[in-house]
DNA sequence: CTTCGACTAGCAGGATTTTCATGGGCGCGG
DNA sequence: CCGCGCCCATGAAAATCCTGCTAGTCGAAG
C-alpha cells in the first residue's frame, strides 16, 4: 500500500517511515506542501498522513486541494495541539482521522490499518481483474483464458486493462481512445475498432461464452453471458 | 442516514439519540449486545455505535458478527478506558473509529460526518434513475428491469433517460422530438410513436405495472401504477 | 344507432448508419 | 533485410433508423 508522509520534522518523519516500512507499506516523505502536493498530483496513493503545521502549504489547505482530485482518498492528520477547533477544522477540511503528536506509534499503525481495510477489499481484486475464465494480473501483465495462456501486444493489453477495469460499463470509442491512446480529439480512424477485433480475435475466438460486446451506436461492453 | 447506537445506559443513549437527530440523522437505540445484533442483521445500517462493555455480548464480539454479514459498515466504538490495549482490540475487531467517555458531542459529530461522508461518496458515483422496478444506470448506461438487463439501441436509450428524467410529468412529442432528435419543428411524422412503442416492447411487455402510459392529445408520461 | 374525424399502436421494408474483417503501408529493432 | 507491432483505408455485412401504411380506439355530431 503507498503511503505519502507530508511532515516537516525530518526526525519524526523517519521515525514514522522506518515503523511503517517494515509493517509492509511503502511510503514517501514530503518535507512541505507544496511537494506534497505535488506529490499527492503526480500519482494516486492509497493514504495520506499530513502534519497539520507545514511550510508553504497548511494541511488544511493541502488536504482541499487533493480532495479535489481524488475525493475518496483517507487522509490522516497530525497535530501538536488537541484543540477541538483544530479537529473541527481537519473534519470540514475532509479528514477521516486525527492524531494528537506525541502518539504513540501503536495509535498511527492502528489508524492506518483502519483506513486500509476499507482499500483493502478493493486492492485484493485490483491485482487480477477477471471475468467469467478470463484472468489479468496486472502485476505480471498476463492474461489467461481457461487457464491457456493469451500473448497480447501492448496496446491489445492496454486496451483488455481498461475493458476489464469497466466491465459490466458500456465504454465510448472516445472514452476508450482517450485512456489507451491518449487522443481526446475524434481522429476519425476505425483504430479503436480493430484493436477490439484483434482483441477478439485472441480472447473469444474458439472460447465460449464470448466477453466482448459490440453495443451499436455506444461502444462497447465486456461481460459474461 | 440510519445509525444504531448500541448503549446500555439510558441517559447517555437518549443524550446521544437527541443530538444526532437533530442533525438529520435517523438513529435506533438497542440497549444490550443481543438486541443490537439482532436489529443489525434485521436490516443494513449506513453506521454502527458500539459502546463496548454491554450486556449480554460485548462490543467486540457484536463487531465482529456484524462484520461478517456487512463488510463495510463503518463501526464506532465507544469505551470508558483509554488505554492502547483497548484499542488495538476494537481496531482488530474492525472498528472504523474510537472514542473515549466522557467525550463532547461534537466530536461524536465530527465522527459520523466523517464516515458518512464515505457513504455518499460512493452512493454519488452510482448515478441511478429509477422507477419501479426499472433502473437505468447513467454511468454504465445499462438498464434493467426487475434485476433483467434490458438491451436497447441508441435512440431507445436517449428516449427513455429522458422520459425516466421526467418521470411522473407529462411530455409532449414536440419536447421528446427536440431533446431526442434535435428538431425543433413539426416534422410530421410519428416517429416518436414508433419509439415509444420499442421501448414497450422492450420495457412493459412482459412485466408489471406498465410504466408508459399515453396521455390523448397532450403526450406520453412515465409512472408507475 | 351510425358515422365521422382526431388520435394512437404497431408493422414492414427500404434507406441510412455503424461495425467488422482484411489487406497493406510504415517504422523500428534484431 | 525481416518480422512484428502499429495504424489507415476499404468494401461488405449487420444493425438501426425512419417513412408510410393499416388498423384500432374513442368521443362527438348527426
Amino acid at each position: 500500500m503507498k503511503i505519502l508522509l507530508v511532515e516537516d520534522e525530518p526526525k519524526l518523519a523517519s521515525f514514522i517511515k522506518k515503523g511503517l516500512t517494515s509493517e509492509g507499506y511503502d511510503l514517501t516523505i514530503a518535507y512541505d506542501g507544496q511537494m506534497g502536493l505535488s506529490l499527492a498530483q503526480q500519482q494516486p496513493y492509497d493514504l495520506l498522513i499530513l502534519d497539520v503545521n507545514l511550510p508553504l502549504l497548511n494541511g488544511f489547505e493541502l488536504c482541499r486541494r487533493v480532495r479535489a482530485d481524488y475525493p475518496h482518498v483517507p487522509i490522516i492528520f497530525l497535530t501538536a495541539f488537541d484543540s477541538l477547533e483544530d479537529k473541527v477544522l481537519a473534519f470540514e477540511a475532509g479528514a477521516d482521522d486525527y492524531l494528537v503528536k506525541p502518539f504513540a506509534f501503536q495509535e498511527l499503525l492502528l489508524r492506518v490499518r483502519a483506513l486500509g481495510r476499507r482499500q483493502q477489499a478493493a486492492e485484493a481484486v485490483r491485482h487480477v481483474l477477471s471475468l467469467a475464465d478470463l484472468e489479468l494480473n496486472l502485476d505480471a501483465k498476463v492474461v489467461t483464458r481457461a487457464g491457456q495462456r493469451i500473448d497480447l501486444t501492448t496496446k491489445e493489453y492496454a486496451l483488455l486493462e481498461y475493458l476489464l477495469l469497466n466491465q459490466g460499463r458500456i465504454i465510448s470509442r472516445v472514452a476508450i481512445a482517450e485512456h489507451v491512446w491518449d487522443v481526446n480529439f475524434d481522429t476519425n480512424t476505425n483504430l479503436v475498432d480493430v484493436y477490439v477485433s484483434y482483441l477478439r480475435k485472441k480472447l473469444d475466438r474458439g472460447f465460449s461464452p464470448k466477453l466482448i460486446h459490440t453495443v451499436v451506436g455506444m461502444g462497447y461492453v465486456m461481460r459474461a453471458e
